[in-house]
DNA sequence: TGAAATGTTGGGGCG
DNA sequence: ACGCCCCAACATTTC
């Protein structure tokens, strides 16, 4: 029998793992995490992503344990410490699954030569990402800076390769030390989030299937309708366990394309999933094509936008406490669950960018620590789609009206009700927009403007303009 | 995967 | 019957 070192990233799972069943079929199994505090380019994981990260390492442990391989987790310099690994096993091959963030892709080439002059097997798979980015190119070769032909480029490649089940055993090797999952100390920042996420999120391999199961049997037939309402539970919430791995898209391609096949679901629905999911590998492909994408806006003419420097209106977008009642709902679900609704996280970023007039980084930022789905390609990539300096970008000028939005897509506010209680006891014609309410009413609700629940930070219609100038103020 | 401003049309009230 | 105004409803343009 011979070793593999299967080294684990993202693909947090045993189901549809390529890596993880090379290593079975050839032999004992060394399944590996290592935590190379060197590989964060500059950017360490998120606190919400720590959390999750951790539950996610805890659940992958436990079912690779009842299979027969105890998960080893090593902190330390990726290849010094796969060395050690190879050393202490006598693994001859090591696998994984493929990275896509370029600096990442880089050190794992040097990896993988670094290893094949040591005489060692190296296999790496795909399993993040449904389509090679590299792969994807236009009719004149150009990347795709376009999404509705990047789509439809998809759909005439080559289909993504079928998810495989999971192991059904794995032989392990006893004796190897790890690492106490506690002693990484993967906590946020503060003491209470813990408590409130675990109360939204259910962290584990086989939850992601049931979901993905759950939303195919349920809401997917009405989320070309539900999409888009915060109100309403419509989307599939599958993003942090797609971001983790502890789903593939390939499983959830296949799974979809099933639902399709038997028919008896609205199409429209199922193809505005598939899209969604596709705007991820757009997102990816725009990252491996630009690996400034976090960092630089696409379109240059934003690097002389005047952005404002006023922290005491960042940390009143941070906290949910700009006076609008969409915006806060939003801010303060991300707060709670370390999500957010999609409609909402646009309007939100809207918001911090053209009301505010603050860097999208910022807001980038902040939601790279806040998400538990925070996935450096789709959140660049969604915050110059939004700011419009973006690749297919939503042009500046659209900028989202809050009252209106709130009023469009949580009609009776029961969406704002639930994460701003202090407006709970208002009548729902005013709840997005409490400073239009007669006093009495505010009176009859408990609600004291300025007091019990800010007056707007900013006025729409001087926001709007003042947005609009800067955007004037940076052509040609 | 906007919203606001501006333009056009057509019905109805009314002198 | 006619012209005029008002204005909702819709369309187009502009930001």
């Amino acid at each position: 029998m011979t070793a593999t070192l299967v080294l684990f990233h993202q693909n947090l799972r045993l189901a549809d793992n390529r890596a993880l069943a090379f290593a079975a079929e050839r032999g004992s199994v060394v399944p590996v995490y290592i935590r190379d505090d060197g590989q964060m380019a500059g950017r360490a994981l998120g606190g919400a992503s720590r959390w999750w990260l951790r539950e996610s390492l805890k659940d992958m442990g436990e079912n690779l344990h009842k299979k027969g391989a105890d998960l080893i987790l090593r902190r330390g310099e990726t290849l010094a410490v796969v060395r050690d690994l190879i050393q202490q096993t006598g693994a001859t091959a090591v696998t994984w699954n493929r990275r896509y963030e370029p600096d990442l892709a880089i050190r794992d080439a040097k990896l993988k030569s670094a290893l094949q002059a040591d005489g060692i097997d190296v296999q790496i798979y795909e399993g993040f990402l449904l389509f090679d980015p590299t792969s994807l190119r236009t009719g004149g070769g150009t990347p795709f800076k376009v999404f509705t032909p990047f789509s439809k480029a998809c759909f005439v490649a080559p289909p993504p390769s079928k998810p495989i089940a999971a192991p059904q055993h794995l032989k392990g090797i006893d004796g190897i030390c790890s690492d106490a999952l506690d002693d990484w100390k993967l906590v946020p920042r503060t003491a209470a989030w813990p408590k409130t996420l675990a109360a939204a999120w259910d962290v584990s391999e086989q939850t992601a299937w049931k979901r993905l199961q759950d939303f195919i049997a349920g809401s997917i037939d009405r989320y070309h309708g539900d999409r888009d309402r915060p109100d309403i539970d419509g989307t599939s919430r599958l993003s942090p366990y797609l971001h983790f791995g502890q789903i593939s898209p390939h499983q959830i391609w296949y799974a979809v394309q099933k639902a399709a096949a038997i028919g008896g679901k609205n199409s429209t629905s199922i193809e505005r999933y598939v899209l969604e999911i596709l705007w991820r590998e757009f997102s990816w492909n725009l990252f491996c094509q630009f690996p400034a994408l976090p960092e630089k806006p696409l379109v240059a003419s934003f690097g002389r936008f005047p952005w404002r420097d006023d922290p005491d209106a960042l940390k009143a977008w941070q906290k949910g406490l700009t006076g609008y009642p969409i915006v806060d709902a939003g801010m303060r679900q991300l707060w709670q669950t370390g999500w957010m609704h999609n409609r909402v996280r646009m309007v939100v970023a809207s918001f911090l960018i053209k009301h505010l007039l603050l860097d999208w980084r910022e807001g980038e930022a902040w939601f790279w620590d806040t998400l538990v789905d925070a996935d450096i390609g789709v959140n660049a990539a969604s915050w110059q789609w939004v700011a419009g300096c973006g690749a297919d970008a939503a042009p500046f000028f659209r900028i989202f009206n809050p009252m209106l939005q709130g009023k469009k897509f949580d009609p009776q506010g029961e969406y704002v009700k639930l994460y701003v209680p202090e407006l709970a006891q208002l009548d729902p014609a005013y709840i997005h927009e409490p400073w239009r309410a007669p006093l009495d009413q505010l009176r009859k609700a408990g609600i004291k403007l300025g007091a019990t629940y800010p007056l707007p930070i900013v006025d729409h219609n001087t926001a709007r303009q003042r947005a609009l100038a800067a955007l004037a103020s940076i052509k040609a």
